[in-house]
DNA sequence: CCACATCCATACGGAAACGGAATCGATGAT
DNA sequence: ATCATCGATTCCGTTTCCGTATGGATGTGG
């Protein structure tokens, strides 16, 4: 069977075209070359070089096994450099959940200082509902996720990297969308647009907390999940809202947005599988400045 | 470093992912699968299984790494049976020269038979003056040369093909053209067309002997080297000549030709280099039909 | 013409690598 | 709790490989 050894010393051998100083370029001696070479002949059947008194010389055949060895020991090379950028997380592909939210505020700077610090790595983007982004990382089908804190499972890892303020979304044509003095009091009254407390707990209890600080509880006329959809929905005059302040850069015309005197900070993160073993993961985290603790401990939500 | 043996042994496990199947289709045990697979490891730095408790599976670096491996390992596969195919002559360069008139006759037949049995072998045509064929056989610089016996160097060997008659060729104008006999004695006073005797000596002394053997020599007004030149200024009326039969294929407007009674034959055929280790020169000559008889003898010429 | 140098092939001995049998350790399954 | 499964480890006999020394063929220079 033939082996790389006899490869290699070839490739030197058709290159020196001389024994001896091929055997010197290979650091070894010239008798263990020639039976090298020998053997390799014999596996092959064919004779690859024609030794005559003064020379060496490649025959044809010889030349073509040159050729075909030649990139075949680059295909072999490629394919350890390859492996190795692979395990330090430096190509391959990272798959990233994102929920709309987060794509506002999040994923362009994110990813943008990853892919290219990081240009080998495949990026696959996938937005999902925030629900469906603790199972996907639990089930392996996706890498990392943007999002704001989940009250998923106990196996994942959260690390925060951003928090704003949520703001008021009302009608453009609503009487206090001109307003210069607003306060979230004023809209005790009014129908609010919000989603489902499972889809996003934190983000559930921020806008909740605001309204209550305020001195009044939600007459809550709509639910939908995404933010972005609030936000249309409002924008039709079907009510107001309270969203994360990044949402102002929808620039969706017929809203209003206006800021809330201490509101509480809303929180963006990130959100992965500690039992992931893509190395692309750790080099993203380490891009996006979480230091890999090791340890396995649960999400902090 | 990496032998061939630990990434047959790797596709191996890669392909099974069970450590007991995988050696089981390598026809080795179960340990030297295991130490191989962590040399190889080692060697790459990289850890390319996930052992589980219950399974065995591919890292993302694993499977970058077994695409590489497969390439490289199909292009070594390649590898050997092309050389295989090189070093039977199956495949691989021929370099044919030959002159002009040999064109007419053996070329076409002969190309056609060997290229259709050979299609992987590349055919490298090149026409030259009869007196360079056997120095370009001697260089190495052509592998075979279809052409009339040539007085070359003793250390190529000669093998006849073909034979055919002379012709007579004159201007369609002269009065002889027309004639339905035709004796060659009447060309005793006409001015001869020829080319230098060292251009091809036996095709020179088949024409002399033809008119000598009319009773005349020949008055020689002009000499060139190639026989459709020598057409080509016989249609120009400058003379009339005597040329291989096969000349008629020009269909050479302006000129006549005629057979001659009891013409000497003029071989063709094929010379090579004995010490040319191409194989494809032996599959050509077992093509055309020469036996190889293993001797180095002269040219029979 | 003969001694010599060059160069590849071959013979032999020590070292390293390899494969196989037995065993260990960890993990699920019954 | 017992057993079966599976990969890792250990130990040993065999093979393979490399290095030194030598052989054999060829071309060179005195």
């Amino acid at each position: 069977m033939i082996e790389l050894r006899q490869l290699r010393y070839f490739m030197a051998l058709a290159e020196h075209l001389h024994f001896g100083k091929a055997a010197e370029s290979l650091h070894i001696t010239q008798p263990p070359l020639s039976r090298q070479i020998s053997a390799l002949e014999a596996d092959l059947g064919v004779v690859l070089f024609s030794r005559h008194s003064r020379s060496v010389e490649l025959t044809a055949a010889g030349r073509d096994f040159q050729q075909h060895a030649k990139t075949a020991l680059a295909e072999l090379d490629l394919a350890i450099r390859s492996t190795r950028a692979s395990a330090r997380g430096e190509r391959g592909e990272l798959r990233v959940s994102f929920t709309m939210v987060a794509a506002w505020i999040l994923l362009p700077e994110l990813l943008k200082a990853y892919s290219d610090a990081y240009p080998d790595v495949s990026l696959a983007l996938n937005e999902v509902l925030p629900r469906d982004l603790g199972p996907a990382l639990e089930r392996g089908e996706a890498d990392i996720a943007l999002t704001f804190p989940s009250s998923g499972s106990k196996s994942l890892c959260y690390r925060a990297l951003r928090r704003e303020p949520l703001c008021a979304v009302l009608p453009a044509s609503h009487p206090l969308a001109a307003a210069t003095e607003f306060s979230i009091a004023a809209l005790a009254d009014e129908p609010f647009i919000t989603f489902p407390r499972q889809t996003a707990p934190a983000l559930h209890e921020a806008v909740m907390s605001c309204c209550r600080r305020a001195g009044f509880e939600p007459k809550i006329r709509l639910e939908t999940h995404l933010q972005q959809t609030i936000v249309n929905l409002v924008a039709e005059g079907l009510g107001v809202s309270v969203v994360p302040g990044s949402m102002r850069k929808m620039r969706m015309p017929g809203v209003a947005f206006k800021a809330i005197d201490r509101s509480p900070p809303v929180e963006y993160g990130v959100i992965w599988n500690p039992r992931n073993e893509n190395p692309c993961l750790n080099t993203f985290l380490r891009c996006v400045g979480v230091e890999e603790t090791g340890d396995r401990g649960p999400a902090q939500v």
